[in-house]
RNA sequence: GCCCGGGUGGCGGAAUGGUAGACGCAGCGGACUUAAAAUCCGUUGGCCGCAAGGCCGUGAGGGUUCGAGUCCCUCCCUGGGCACCA
């Protein structure tokens, strides 16, 4: 048996005999509860795995490994996310076809995760870019147009011209793509949509019943971004302020009274509106031109032109000077009838809302920078209280709007003195008796813009008929296969490479005609929007699923994955699955029941300080260097710093590294022990050899005690190794509650605690029969953390077959009690003594007890006890002055 | 600016309102060794003390409580997300 833990000598051979056994092969006995842990599906990166990326896997299969000897059936796949641009723009950049690329990069990702012990079902395993999956893809793409949740419209779209496509809105990050930080440009181009915001108020809603962390429900949240508000209509007035618009003019309908609608969370603050705004592309702007002087118009026009010059970047910038040009013409506020000013300016957005607003600058900052910008009056209308009004011009002056909802309502004729509040509830209900207006819900979150004009994707399933309708690709003729091609660089005309491939692109329509083909294709997020339901009935031809099947195993169990989908493939997925729900495909309304993030792994990395002049990369303030180039720095140039690991920083630790010297069930327990499961950590080779040694204390604890093991320990137990018992049943409790909650570090501390006490225990000979049963289940405990080492150890007892197809140990709650413990005595709330007590030692027992200490009667001497506070089995509190 | 996290020994971290620092890393002392590595044993928050013991201590300040790392208020630092979204 092992005497220490020599993972060479092993732990390659457990692999293959499960591999033999097809041990991870999904069970589906009848009778059972089912358990589906999944990861979130990778694309495969030429770099391989980091050992960072096994920190996502390890946790999962750990607890994967516990719910099937627990007894559950167990679904635990894994695939790869194979189409997309990552894995297009490095088959470019390789000179490489991406189809054969991937497979081999996935073929490396699948060997590391075996050499690490994953106990994945390779069986359902398949790449999004198979026919045979994509094919499915396209079918929920029909349904969803079926549905009229997929659309074609000509819109202002991010375009990256780097990447030559376009982008959805989660994939611009501060007006640069996400993928490359180029700078996305705006371009309009014919573009398909998913309609997800017919879904925000579900999406937000449902949040509410799942075991998600917070932070990124509130990112989901925050991205949907309901506000609540109050839509109402304003009309425009001659320059004069009076009476409806009819100005004087040669045009048609120049008498067609022109009224535009705003959008406001803050109707309470309507009085101390001074002017309203119209977003340059706001539809208005071309009649007010057509009906303003000479000189105006002109004005008004360079100003829209400037504006759509303008890069999105530029002109979201927050602390950019607010521009803007007064048109003229006047709007009537319908809470005190009074005239004010149009403007036109580049800070209210056309995308959102109606695309125009009221300007309330005495409270609402933006608005308060354009009014003294462009000498508009501002108005308080708000404040702490009535006698408090001074204060509100006081932050005037200041340069300052006041926000706050707090405090009550000045200057607003009738509904002045009422709560901010009250104020918002009672206009909103003037206004819809009046018919001006009515209470609204804005989203922020815009449709998902699912094209792409790229050639790696899948095939959005359209054709265009002659007559210039669509329709889309019959079930039986799908899928939509990608064609094989040499090259597929994609141009700058906003057109896919696809459109130049003549035997794709020509096509007959349902009923003869000739017809053009859709040649985008759908970004990625399309196809990693529905693969959980494939994983449950993977090898299914004649449909994506079977509905029994989905019905048993779906929702998701524990899905783990890194913070970074926070609001991508997690609202996506959460959409579609939401979509099926509807169709009645699915019969869950949400994906994954409960969600983990893993923390990053950290290399520590070398970056020299920069020289004088030398410009830096964004969000840097050092140079990167390579590890050799740090070796002839000096220390006042060099600096050390933890950053993420990847192929572009040089940090990088495979998983096939730390295997080959120090082991992989050593690198599972350090990743699990490391740190709580969703923080970020710092990888260090000190800790993998604290692991290697605690792997061999447990060697060598069972090795040591093998001679005197017995397999029939439970005819033996005699009642003498009453602590021994009491361990291993609280470590049973501790470690399948700790693995349950994801708190592996403590499940990892706790074995080792176990450890250390049973290396005492086995020094004193007696006690042979809860020794054996001890060290048994230390081998089964362990067993979804090291499993190598577990199976080898098993082995050793002489046991036959492998630990995961052992029961899990079922902890017993009265050999876990204590039945004697250490109380706390303090006097006054400090500690001032421990004593032994029986832990059914009444309160009054525990009070004689603490009093008789001669450390207690020391701090108490000459005070008088006012209180005595007991906690059974915890402590004694002697409250004395 | 808004919304989430997080500040605990030299380090990673543990602690249902009830003995702060479990477990591990690093350090120190010792055993084994010709020696080193490995391994094993002991020790390790700070200050005072020969010791017994005492005092201080979970970012800062206040509060609630018999008792606060934990709850409440104010502030500081820090990581992340969103951001001209009306």
């Amino acid at each position: 048996m092992q005497e220490r833990y020599e993972p060479l000598e092993f732990e390659a051979k457990w692999r293959q005999r499960w591999a033999d056994a097809d041990l991870f092969k999904t069970r589906e006995e009848n009778g059972r509860p089912k358990f589906y842990g999944l990861d979130f599906f990778p694309y495969p990166s030429g770099a391989g795995l980091s050992v960072g990326h096994c920190r996502n896997y390890i946790p999962t299969d750990v607890l994967c490994r516990m719910k099937f000897m627990q007894g559950f059936n167990v679904l635990h796949p894994m695939g790869f996310d194979a189409f997309g641009l990552p894995a297009e723009n490095e088959a470019i950049k390789r000179q490489r076809h991406p189809e054969e690329m991937v497979h081999e990069y996935g073929d490396t990702y699948k060997r590391q995760m075996d050499l690490i012990g994953i106990g994945y079902d390779w069986s359902r395993s398949f790449y999004s870019s198979d026919p045979s999956y994509y094919k499915w893809t396209q079918w929920i793409f029909t349904k969803l147009y079926e549905r009229g949740l997929a659309y074609r419209s000509n819109a202002a779209v991010n375009w990256c011209p780097k990447d030559k496509t376009a982008l959805a809105n989660e994939e611009v990050v501060g007006g640069l793509c996400e993928r490359c930080g180029t700078p996305v440009e705006k371009r309009e181009i014919p573009q398909w949509f998913f309609k997800i915001t017919d879904y925000a108020q579900r999406l937000i809603d449902d949040l509410d019943d799942l075991d998600w962390p917070d932070g990124i429900k509130n990112q989901q949240r925050n991205w949907i971004g309901r506000s609540d508000g109050v839509e109402f209509e304003m009309a425009v007035v001659g320059a004069d302020g009076s009476g409806r618009f009819d100005l004087e003019s040669d045009q048609a309908d120049a008498d067609k009274p022109l009224r535009f609608r705003v959008f406001t969370t803050r109707i309470d603050t309507i009085f101390g509106m001074t002017f309203c705004v119209l977003a340059p592309e706001h539809p208005l702007v071309s009649d007010l031109a057509a009906r303003a002087d000479e000189e105006t118009r002109v004005k008004i026009q360079e100003y829209v032109q400037a504006a759509r010059a303008l890069g999105d970047t530029t002109r979201q910038a927050a602390d950019r000077e607010k521009t803007g040009v007064n048109s003229g013409f006047h709007a009537i506020n319908p809470a005190n009838g009074k005239p004010v000013p149009i403007f036109l300016a580049d800070y209210v957005l056309m995308g959102y809302g109606t695309g125009a607003i009221m300007a309330v600058p005495g409270h609402d900052q933006r608005d308060f920078d354009f009014a003294r910008k462009h000498q508009v009056a501002i108005v308080p209308v708000i404040a702490p209280s009535i006698e408090e009004s001074d204060q509100v011009v006081a932050a005037h002056t200041n340069g300052r709007a006041v926000e706050s909802k707090e405090g009550v309502l000045i200057n607003s004729g009738e509904y002045t003195g009422q709560a901010v509040a009250a104020a918002q509830q009672n206009l909103g209900l003037w206004m819809e008796s009046l018919g001006i207006g009515e209470r609204k819900v804005n989203y922020r979150i815009r449709d998902w813009l699912i094209s792409r004009q790229r050639y790696w994707g899948c095939p959005i399933p359209i054709l265009h008929d002659a007559d210039g309708s669509m329709e889309a690709v019959a079930e039986e003729c799908l899928p939509v296969m990608l064609p094989q091609v040499e090259s597929y660089e994609p141009g700058d005309d906003g057109a896919s490479p696809l459109a130049g491939i003549p035997e794709f692109l020509n096509a007959t329509d349902s009923e003869g005609q000739l017809a053009r083909r859709e040649t985008d294709t759908m970004g990625g997020f399309a196809c990693s929007s529905w693969y959980f339901l494939r994983f449950c009935d993977p090898h299914n031809f004649e449909s994506a699923w079977d509905p029994e099947k989905v019905k048993y195993w779906m929702p998701v169990d524990a899905y783990v994955g890194g913070a970074e989908h926070a609001v991508m493939h997690l609202l996506y997925a959460r959409f579609w699955t939401k979509v099926l729900f509807d169709i009645g495909l699915v019969h869950v309304k949400e994906p994954f029941a409960r969600l983990q993030n893993q923390g990053q792994v950290l290399g520590l990395t070398p970056y020299r300080k920069p020289r004088d002049g030398e410009v830096l990369d964004v969000g840097e303030d050092g140079v990167l260097v390579s590890f050799e180039d740090a070796k002839n720095l000096s220390e006042a140039d060099l600096q050390w710093r933890w950053v993420r690991m990847s192929k572009s920083k040089g940090n990088v630790v495979t998983p096939d590294e730390a295997v080959a010297e120090y082991g992989a069930d050593a690198l599972r327990i350090y990743e699990l022990f490391v740190a709580p499961f969703e923080a970020d950590v710092q990888w260090s080779n000190e800790g993998m050899q604290g692991a290697v040694r605690f792997l061999s204390r447990v060697c060598r604890l069972v090795s040591e005690f093998g001679p005197r093991y017995r397999p029939t320990w439970r005819e033996e137990l005699s009642g003498s190794g009453r602590d021994i018992r009491r361990w291993t049943h609280q470590t049973i409790k501790k470690v399948s509650d700790d693995i349950e909650k994801f708190a592996f570090n403590t499940a990892v501390s706790a074995l080792m605690i176990y450890v250390n006490n049973l290396t005492d225990a086995i020094k004193d000979s007696s006690s042979d029969a809860e020794l054996s049963e001890a060290v048994e289940t230390l081998i089964l405990l362990l067993s979804p953390m090291a499993p190598h080492t577990a199976d080898e150890l098993w082995e050793g007892l002489g046991k036959t077959g492998f630990t995961y197809h052992a029961d899990w140990p079922r902890a017993d709650e009265e050999l876990a009690k204590v039945d004697e413990v250490m109380i706390a005595v303090q006097v006054n709330g400090k500690l001032r003594d421990t004593i032994a007590a029986r832990a059914s030692a009444s309160n009054e027992e525990l009070e004689i007890a603490a009093m008789g200490s001669e450390k207690v009667v020391f701090h108490i001497d000459g005070k008088e006890i006012r209180k005595v506070i007991v906690v059974p089995g915890k402590l004694v509190n002697i409250v004395a002055s």
